[in-house]
DNA sequence: TTTATTTGACCGAC
DNA sequence: GTCGGTCAAATAAA
């Protein structure tokens, strides 16, 4: 990764451009992730959600072509200047070649995310494992229906040593997903909705320590129940004049507030 | 009782 | 010996 970002600093510009790519897609695929979790959210009958979940597929899949194509391999937004020196040190431990070996073992493609489950497939964890000089655990998931329909698709999840609000995560991928997933799962709600987003997630309070334990995730069932997990239990990180209201308009809504009770339902120790 | 998560142990690569 | 990745028993939650 270090060669990788001198490769990228100085060399040719073909190669500036491919990373600038990376990073654009990946921004957008970040956006289309709370958007999605925001339609699906307030249209439980997927209006568009179908639509969306196409969007980011494809984008998937051209961050895997553009870093499979040599000239970059990361999800491009890694180097957080705040924080550089932390980073470099944890990106030299994994960027022995003999990681690189095994990695390269089969496809892999990653994005950074401060949505990291936004992929629209259902994740179990099967590991967690702190990496060394990194400051958050690396959490490992395969696909829920790998037993099922015998879909290899994994990924892991770790949250950057940087000091990014809201937080980031590396999500690398490997294997294409082959399942079919039921996408509606989070959404088939009844008439209790709250318990499906406020009871689903998927970080354990080490990996995310504004996270209680009691509510540590179970089922990671899609990036909508992650969005509003996030704001349900990192709020008190936010300063206060950026309460839930704020950051769900800084996601949703550049026009004002919008309703969360509506959303949310209107009690259970908010 | 079933299902998912956690976590220590194990394994292969280096 | 160290490391990242995976397994599987223990535990928690529904």
């Amino acid at each position: 990764m270090v060669k990788m970002a001198k490769k990228i600093e100085g060399g040719p510009s073909t190669c500036h451009h491919h990373h600038m790519a990376i990073q654009e897609i990946n921004r957008a695929h970040e956006l289309m992730s709370q958007l999605h979790a925001v339609l699906l959210q307030l249209f439980p009958a997927q209006v568009g959600g179908d639509i969306l979940k196409e969007i980011l597929t494809l984008t998937s899949s051209a961050l895997s072509g553009l870093q499979s194509t040599g000239c970059g391999s990361s999800g491009g937004s890694d180097d957080d200047p705040r924080c550089g020196s932390d980073k470099r040190k944890s990106l030299q431990r994994s960027d022995r070649p003999g990681d690189h070996k095994r990695r390269r073992k089969q496809e892999t493609w990653s994005i950074v995310t401060t949505v990291p489950y936004g992929d629209g497939y259902q994740w179990r964890k099967y590991g967690q494992k702190m990496i060394n000089n990194a400051k958050y655990p690396r959490s490992y998931y395969k696909c829920t229906y790998r037993e099922g329909q015998g879909c290899l698709a994994k990924k892991t999840v770790q949250q950057e040593d940087s000091c990014a609000d809201p937080p980031r995560f590396k999500v690398e991928y490997s294997m294409q997903h082959t399942c079919k997933t039921i996408d509606a799962v989070p959404f088939v709600m009844d008439s209790t909705p709250k318990e499906a987003s406020l009871h689903s997630g998927g970080f354990s309070s080490e990996q995310h320590p504004c996270l209680p334990s009691a509510t540590a995730g179970n089922l990671i069932q899609d990036e909508s129940l992650w969005v509003y997990d996030q704001m349900q239990e990192c709020l008190p990180l936010v300063p206060e004049p950026l309460g839930k209201m704020d950051m769900a308009s800084s996601i949703l809504s550049p026009t004002g507030p919008w309703d969360w009770d509506l959303l949310m339902g209107d009690d259970d120790g908010w």
